[in-house]
DNA sequence: TAGTGGTCTAGACCACTTC
DNA sequence: AAGTGGTCTAGACCACTAC
């Protein structure tokens, strides 16, 4: 489809006559959608610039402002553009990259399997963020945290195969109150007690050598390898609400992620 | 928002007296959208059954057929809904998870930061599907595949950052001709020649210590805990393509997630 | 033949941003 | 004040399914 100069000859065949002389053709949104998806990959409209208001579209495709408007939808679902209503809208990307992604119901997912674990806390105490701490919560530099220290255990079984260290921030300290109810998430006691919502899960997984006191407390040979796994719970405008160090033995554990090819 | 038995009331007011009257008010298709929401939770509309028709759910909420349609959309986005034409909207689950979703736009990330990297061949065999293998074969059973080892280097780095073992189904054996392409990826080898896409990549992360082949091939020392990332490749209807066998050392590597809350 | 979702038009008011 | 995307109405034809 290309776009034409004028739309002025155009509402003489009146509605619905292009659709009667092309039986079974692409509906009319789609093949706007795909002549701006191709002029968008060609470079008329480079990433970062604007495309035309919708009803410069409609005007030079001859379609009506909904057609046009159907079209632009389908390069947002497409992660194309990005629009604002005052502003117009902008391209932020030239291919219509079909996507792999991965998906949970619930952060929980992320940690077990089986939703029934249950919590051991080992301490509690106010930690001024320094050293080696400091690396993983860099923009609380010298703030002081709360940091809980604990051993997640599977239901019914002596073994724990987790031990977790949880550090958060000053203002959600409350969390204290309830932190020894069994099966207790930090993250979800501060969702429940300040309504404040996980907007995002940064994970960052690398292995590390069990050590004498770690070994210990899991059950291990000291020097056996371990999963360490780091999760930044962040909440709305990013902000950095609390983080959680984990290591997991390999025997007991075993992270698994799915990833789908998301269709255009 | 509730259903109103009759709409008879609603035109007097005109368009957008409505909206005058409650400024800045959620839109009207989004109230609607969530009065359906909650008809689904509460189980009105039960999973299986139908929703109403476009025009009743219109004259139900007293709206035009349009935003009927815009609330109904939002359904879909949420998956709730499956809608057929000339058949009707089924419900397909009774929960609008609101859920978390991790986004690549190229299986290459699951890998690398830097996407510049050198793959070095170490061997090619073929191999019959048998003792620990089996394990990880499981449906290849008894069956001979083609198994490829190698490292991979950051670009112009000497020290490789990963040992990979790739396994490959027999009906794709022709990628040896090309998988000593520097940077070749078996899974990217099978697309391109076999016009066979990717749909799934399942990826299980555990850890292990190096044995003295492993740790002399990175550069570690025996012992040394690393990362040990399996990945099953999956082509068209779940059918399994090819497995890699991935051991990172931890100074080199870090995986990273970001997991973002969808919202409804 | 009647009903469903899918597509489409023409025209309208709104909140918001930029000038 | 002008222009943008966002929302909304009323009315229409279509292809498809079910009876």
């Amino acid at each position: 489809m290309t776009p034409r100069k004028t739309a002025a000859a155009a509402p003489a065949t009146g509605p619905r006559s292009v659709r009667s002389l092309a039986a079974h053709a692409a509906p009319r949104y789609m093949r706007v959608a795909d002549a701006l998806i191709a002029e968008i990959e060609q470079g008329t409209y480079p990433v970062g610039e604007m495309l035309p208001p919708e009803l410069e579209i409609a005007e030079q495709y001859g379609v009506s402002r909904y057609t046009a408007r159907e079209a632009i939808r389908k390069l947002t679902e497409l992660g194309l553009i990005t629009r604002r209503a005052g502003i117009g809208t902008t391209v932020t990307s030239a291919t219509a990259q079909s996507n792999y992604s991965a998906r949970i119901s619930d952060i929980d997912e992320l940690i077990h399997y089986a939703k029934e674990t249950r919590l051991k806390i080992l301490g509690e105490e106010w930690v001024k963020v320094e050293g080696p701490l400091a690396e993983v919560l860099k923009p609380a530099k010298g703030q002081t945290w709360l940091k809980v220290t604990a051993l997640r255990y599977p239901q019914g079984s002596r073994k724990p195969f987790s031990h977790t260290t949880m550090v958060v921030q000053p203002a959600y300290a409350r969390i204290r109150e309830r932190i020894r109810e069994s099966g207790a998430a930090v993250y979800r006691l501060i969702e429940e007690m300040y309504g404040e919502r996980i907007s995002e899960v940064k994970q960052e997984i690398t292995c590390l050598a069990l050590d004498k006191e770690q070994a210990t407390l899991l059950g291990e040979k000291a020097g056996n390898p371990a999963l360490l796994v780091y999760r930044y719970y962040l909440g709305k405008d990013s902000n950095l609400l609390s983080v959680s160090i984990n290591i997991y033995p390999p025997d007991r554990f075993k992270l698994v992620t799915s990833w789908r090819l998301d269709w255009k």
